[in-house]
RNA sequence: GCGAAAAUAGCUCAGUUGGUAGAGCACGACCUUGCCAAGGUCGGGGUCGCGAGUUCGAGUCUCGUUUUUCGCUCCA
């Protein structure tokens, strides 16, 4: 077996190849960690959202879908967390090369004088014995107080710099206190960078009149925004679901691994309401039924796994990642959080708006809380990519590389080959295909020997080929060749369109 | 962002101490064959990632830069 990184060349290359991904602006020189999808790309990609989208929405009567804007109300991502959280201002120590969060320096330099003043406060507890008076000890002992005087003044000049976004300011504190890198033990600083996660842009075409906006980092606030709105006009009652895909951004500092971590990419995020209390049965209900989703896709469930978060972001009370081991080792796939009802309370906070829901079995209103599943689209693409590629060695020697695709997602469902370019047999086939690409994406082909045209098949992860020969003329019947065993079996023709959805279908 | 490596045709790559840019596959046309990738003939396609420098002369040497991969770092 050839090693996990050229495994990962051989797949990128591949998409490349066969018009799965190409880099952004490529004859540019491309742009970096931005992709496009290409003609067998996009349509994977739309089928697996496709199949998301029906057993998410079609499948849940409870659930429905919406398609909000990406551009929202500034005071969302104030609301979200998104504005204090994805700032941070960045140090890196030139000796060791290591970066920090130039503020979390500071604090732990402060958490270090507090160390400080404990142990005073400690041998003076051992020197006292029982009759020490801590609050006095501290409120008068001359060393405590100058600890506790130069906390206060680190921390005003922290907080006065990171106020006013001062980054020349946080970096002259660094200095001037002589922090040292833990692992170098330099005070070989470069400046304070701010690196804001979130992609600015303006509205409004003067310069004086425009006021900034941002483009969403995810999908989510524009369900939560619209939470009232759809349990109102769509008579909601909990528990109920809010669906939505679409694109959202990040200006990641370090984006890598193919379409594994881009800049702009896509979600797929359904937000789940019900009330307090029974939030964390619905967390098990979500991390079971979205395993299940891709476990339908007959990937073997060696390749995935739950990752218990231990330490919670901000507005989560339960979290846990669906792994899926990617080429380079198990990663994030899917994300399924218990968030609270810190969403909808805290645009409930800033819209001064009450996001409530009237509760008639209990006679009462309160805010729902909620289960968010939130899986990256490009990411379950990848991981279907580097699933189905295949090489393999058959009995005569030739090899074969093989997409093998679950045949519900695969870009062409079917492709329609004339043996022979003559005899009527291309006039014939398309025929049979005019009939079949009102259910399915064909592929037409007729150039080249016919088990080079299996192959390039084989390449873009189509399941069936139908081969048209003479006999199909006499008896109207084709061949059927499956994708993954290569075996063919005849069938009329009028039996092709029920054959294949069959074959297609998925059994969840 | 730091460090390392790489970049030559659509793909995979060769190109010697600096001296007129190549192969196989792929692609297009025609002929031939006809059920699992390799037939024949002809043809299209590259300012060697980009920009400077050294040199009579740079794919090759030097510097810068872009992109990709790997390690570190980050990931509400």
């Amino acid at each position: 077996m050839i090693n996990q990184e050229d495994f990962f060349k051989k797949i990128t290359a591949h998409a490349k190849e066969y018009g799965f991904v190409f880099q952004s602006s490529e004859i540019y020189d491309g742009l970096s960690a931005v992709y496009d999808y290409g003609q067998n790309g996009v349509e994977l990609k739309n089928n697996i959202r496709n199949y998301w989208w029906k057993s998410m929405v079609q499948f849940h009567e409870n659930i429905v879908g919406i398609d909000t804007a990406i551009f929202m109300h500034p005071t969302t991502w104030k609301a979200s967390g998104h504005v204090d959280a994805f700032n941070d201002p960045l140090i890196d120590n030139k000796d060791s090369k290591k970066r920090y969060r130039a503020d979390v320096l500071v604090e732990d330099h402060i958490a270090k004088i507090e160390d400080k003043i404990n142990k005073e406060i400690d041998k003076a507890a051992k020197r006292f014995g029982d009759a020490f008076d801590k609050a006095q000890f501290v409120s008068t002992n001359p060393r405590v107080l100058e600890y506790k005087k130069q906390i206060e003044e680190i921390g005003h000049r922290l907080y006065r710099s990171m106020e006013q976004n001062d980054l020349e300011g946080i970096k002259k504190l660094i200095e001037d206190l002589g922090i040292v890198c833990p692992i170098s033990g330099s005070r070989n600083w470069t400046e304070v960078r701010q690196f804001n996660l979130m992609f600015s842009t303006q509205m409004g075409s003067t310069v004086e009149g425009a006021s900034e906006l941002f483009l969403r980092p995810e999908t989510a606030q524009g369900i939560f925004v619209n939470y009232l709105n759809v349990q109102k006009t769509g008579r909601m009652k909990l528990p109920f679901g809010i669906a939505q895909t679409g694109k959202a951004f990040r200006n990641e500092i370090v984006a890598r691994q193919f379409i594994f971590r881009m800049r702009e990419f896509e979600q797929m995020e359904m937000q789940f309401f019900m009330r307090p209390g029974e939030e964390l049965n619905w967390y098990e209900y979500w991390k079971e039924t979205r395993m299940r989703w891709h476990l339908s896709l007959g990937i073997p469930a060696s390749k995935y796994r739950f990752h218990d978060h231990e330490k919670l972001a901000h507005y989560a009370n339960a979290a846990s990642d669906i792994e899926f081991e990617f080429p380079f080792g198990f990663k994030e796939l899917e994300g399924i959080h218990s968030r609270t009802d810190f969403d909808l309370a805290a645009h409930s906070k800033h819209s001064g708006k009450k996001l409530q829901y009237f509760d008639p079995e209990l006679n009462e209103s309160y805010i729902p809380y909620v289960i968010e599943t939130s899986i990256g689209l490009d990411r379950m693409f990848l991981a279907l990519l580097s699933f189905a590629y295949n090489e393999e060695k058959l009995e005569d020697g030739t090899e074969r590389v093989v997409m093998k695709f679950p045949p519900t997602l695969a870009p062409y469902k079917v492709a329609i080959l004339p043996l022979m370019k003559k005899d009527g047999l291309p006039e014939k086939a398309r025929e049979i295909m005019s009939d079949l690409k009102q259910d399915f994406m064909c592929y037409y082909e007729e150039k080249d020997a016919i088990g080079k045209r299996y192959r390039r098949q084989d390449a873009i992860g189509t399941p069936f080929c139908v081969t048209v020969d003479h006999q199909t003329l006499e008896d109207n019947t084709v061949t059927i060749r499956d994708r993954d065993t290569m075996q063919q079996e005849r069938i009329n023709v009028d039996e092709l369109q029920h054959v294949i959805t069959e074959k297609v279908k998925i059994k969840m």
